[in-house]
This record gives C-alpha cells, sequence and structure tokens, in this order.
DNA sequence: CTTTGTACGTGCGTTACCGTACATATCTAC
DNA sequence: GTAGATATGTACGGTAACGCACGTACAAAG
C-alpha cells in the first residue's frame, strides 16, 4: 500500500504522459516521526509527496516557542517554494506522523514545472489550497478557544490518515498548537469524558467524529471545502 | 505620481516586451478607504496592483469577528488566486490606506501568466512573499503581545506609504488585528508617551520609526527580510 | 457658538491561558 | 520485578486580553 505512489492525490491525478516521466524518477522513502524534511532558510533537495506519513509545517520562534502554519498528507506535497521561486522559506517541516512517501529531486520538480501545463496548474491550485489553510490558521489563532483548535488539528489530521486512531502524543499536539501540555490535557479529558476520543501513552482513538466536528471551530469545515473546491475527486477524510 | 504605473513595484520590474503589452491594459484606478476588492468567495474581475493605496487581506469569521491575514501595498498585487487557479479565496481585500492603483481584467491577467517565462515567475515570487507574510501573522496571533503586534502593524504599514503618517482610526486599527479598540488605544497610548509616534483623531504621526522596530516582535524583520530576498530591487520602506 | 457625530480615554469584573510545580500512571530494559 | 524514562493528571497564582459601560475631546455643520 504505502509503496503506491498512487495513494498520494496529487501524484494520483498525473495523466498517462506526465505519470511516465515521473514514475522512474521517483524516489519511495521512509519518513519517521520527527523527522526534518527542510529547516527554515535552508534550500530545500527534494520535494515530497507522502503517501501514509503527516508532516507539519511548523514555525520555531526566535524564543523556542512553535506553531504549526499548515499540515501536508497524502493530500499534497511539502516544499513548494521549490516551485514557486524561493528556494526556501522561514519555517520548518516536521514528520508528525511516521509513514511513507515519495520524493523527486529538486531539479526533476522545477524542469516538471517548468514545462508549464497540467502539472503546473495542478501544483498552483494545490498552492491555492495550502493557503487558505494557512489564513485560516492564522483568523484561528487570533480567535479560537484551545478546545475548538483541538478539535480541529484532530479532524485535519484523522483525514490524512487511513485509520481512526493517532500515533500522537499531548505533548507533540502541544508544540504543535503552540500551547501548553497542560492546556491540551485539559481539553482532551473534556473530549475523553464526553466520549468523542479515547487515549493512551501517545495513542488517540477517535470514536465519535461528529461530535469532534460539532465542537470544532467553522475553520476546520472552510479548508477542508476550500481543498475539496480546487482539488476535487480527493476524498480527504475516510468517514470512519 | 499616483498614476505612474511604475511606482508599483511588480509593475516596475517588467521589461521592455511584457511592458510594451501591458502599458495600454492597465486601468487607472482611485481606492477610496473601505472600498472592497473582492469579497470572500466570490470570483474577481480585476487584479490590482496599488501605487499609492494599502490594501488587507482580511478574513471575517461567522460572528463577525475579524482579521488581517496580509497586507498588500505598491510591493505587490491584490488577487493571486485569479492567477494560482481557485478564481475565489474566503478571504476579503479592502482598501485600509485610500490611494491609486492600476488594475488588469481578469483574462489580460491569465492571458500574461499563461505566457509563461518572466511574468509567470515574477508573480510567483511575489506569491510565496505573500505565503510568508500569511505564515508569520499566523504564528504572530499566538505568540505576540497585542503591543508588539501593533508595532509590527505600523511598520508594516509605514513601508507601504510615502510619508511618515498614516490616515488610520484606532477603531480601523482594531478590526485588522483583531482585537478591541481599548486594547489598541492602551498600545497607542504606551507609544505615544514613550515618543514613538503622535496621533489625533483619525492620523498617526510616526517619529521614531527605529524605536517602533525595538518593540516590535521578530515578525516585522521576518516578513521584511523575505520580501526583500524574494522580491530584490524594491524598497520596501522609505527611511525616516 | 452651540449641536451632533466621531474618535479617543478609562475603569472594572471576567476569562482563557500561562508558568511552575509536583503527583501519578504506564511502558521498556535490564 | 525493579529502575528509569516517558506520558498523563492536577493544582494554583499570575496576567493579557475580553466585554461592557461610561466619560471626554475634538471637529465639522447649522
Amino acid at each position: 500500500m504505502q509503496n503506491n505512489p498512487r495513494k498520494n492525490h496529487l501524484l494520483a491525478s498525473l495523466a498517462g504522459e506526465e505519470w511516465q516521466r515521473w514514475q522512474p524518477v521517483l524516489e519511495h522513502v521512509e519518513m519517521p516521526l520527527g523527522h526534518v524534511l527542510y529547516e527554515s532558510g535552508k534550500t530545500l533537495s527534494h520535494v515530497y509527496f507522502p503517501t501514509t506519513a503527516i508532516v507539519s509545517l511548523l514555525y520555531v520562534l526566535e524564543n523556542g516557542a512553535s506553531a504549526e502554519i499548515a499540515v501536508v498528507g497524502n493530500e499534497g506535497l511539502v516544499g513548494i517554494s521549490l516551485f514557486m521561486g524561493g528556494g526556501s522559506t522561514p519555517s520548518r517541516a516536521v514528520v508528525q506522523s511516521a509513514g511513507y512517501g515519495f520524493r523527486l529531486t529538486s531539479k526533476a520538480m522545477k524542469d516538471e514545472f517548468n514545462r508549464g501545463g497540467v502539472v503546473l496548474h495542478l501544483l498552483l491550485r494545490y498552492t491555492q489550497a495550502l493557503i487558505t489553510q494557512m489564513s485560516q490558521t492564522a483568523v484561528c489563532n487570533r480567535h479560537h478557544t484551545l478546545d475548538q483548535q483541538l478539535c480541529r488539528w484532530l479532524l485535519l489530521s484523522l483525514d490524512r490518515l487511513d485509520g481512526h486512531e493517532l500515533v500522537m502524543t499531548q505533548e507533540l499536539i502541544a508544540n504543535m498548537l503552540g500551547v501548553r501540555r497542560e492546556g491540551v490535557n485539559e481539553g482532551a479529558s473534556k473530549l475523553q469524558h464526553a466520549g468523542l476520543i479515547k487515549y493512551t501513552r501517545g495513542r488517540i482513538s477517535v470514536i465519535d467524529r461528529a461530535g469532534l466536528e460539532k465542537r470544532s471551530c467553522e475553520c476546520y469545515a472552510v479548508v477542508k471545502k476550500e481543498y475539496d473546491r480546487l482539488l476535487p475527486g480527493k476524498v480527504t477524510h475516510n468517514g470512519l
């Protein structure tokens, strides 16, 4: 499963001719938890297309505080700055949920992009979706409560996984949301007492997905809708 | 001055051939305070290149709360979703500081973009810079104080204007930052007492720019540096 | 020169989240 | 099965920002 590139939705939507060119140069890679795909300000060597892994675009401040800007799973790719022109960004990409993916060298990616046509437009549409997610994160950070954001975050992660279980400590979630671990604990406790999730030492099982959606802020739905609009034909969640 | 398209840095960096094509189709437009260039979810009819105006990309939540995602002045353009492929975004573009600019019809913009080459890469590099600003806003909203954010915001606005004066009420700033007017008042009071700014009924004069930079969070500098890197040759502030 | 509207100023109780500290439970390895 | 590491649970004072309710000052219009 994990070594089928078509499990990544962007790769899956490549047509015959493009696909013929890409297939031989795609490199299957393991993406272990915590692995840093690129560092802030550093030039990227590859772009990554996750199949089963989830990657966080994380921003780390001077004082060590951090916050997630966006999350990328099998619906997208990591390393847009490569074809957008900068070659680097002030953010960092970290594997948030271990898994697999495929990668393309910087050069191969640029060559494909510069051919224009289908690939270019697909990648730009994905970038547009990513921009939506980032904007929404900005607003969400401003106006919504920790509890709401936790629900949003769980849903975004769940959409990018196969099952209904996340391998994820509260500490890690806290880093992503840019809040204290204790705060995540409180929020998670409430969700568990309400019977929406169940967790034990780094494993979170989602029992009532609809319940999470209800407690989440509007941000989750807005982002999901925009992804569906821009990248049609991708199922961004698995129903449960 | 305001009817010279070259005052917009993107337009200014167009070379001979492109410029010959663009010049006749650029329409000079007034951009009055509060004017909405595009509404959330609506398809854009034009892209705007501000010369003296400043435009806010604003997100309005269901409950009416709002927050600025990014700001665009004479260094950029409003309406990236037109060439990125979506045609619309969940955000709104509002003129935050009255002035002038030029616009291009949706069709003209797309045609130019699809020619590829210089124009395409210029626009994508600008988009990358805009993404940086949005990401930084997300993190800033999470971790920095109102006072710091106020300084950042004043600096970002100042960089996009000619003089050292902003025509801007505290109420409006509060809407942009997504905070209470009272909060902005407190922050502005401190800055005035410290001799960094002076304000009266909708006019803010910046007296000590360096002082603002010192009180601002790192976010301002990070964004500015990234703009300079991605769009070289553009002076993004006027020294004072 | 008073009126009316707009912009700014201030106070006060409330709340969400922080920082810190420490307690408890569960896994892993020897 | 005990030790050490890791993960989760709880408690408490502190504070930045909120919601609300006013009061004050300036500025253009009559």
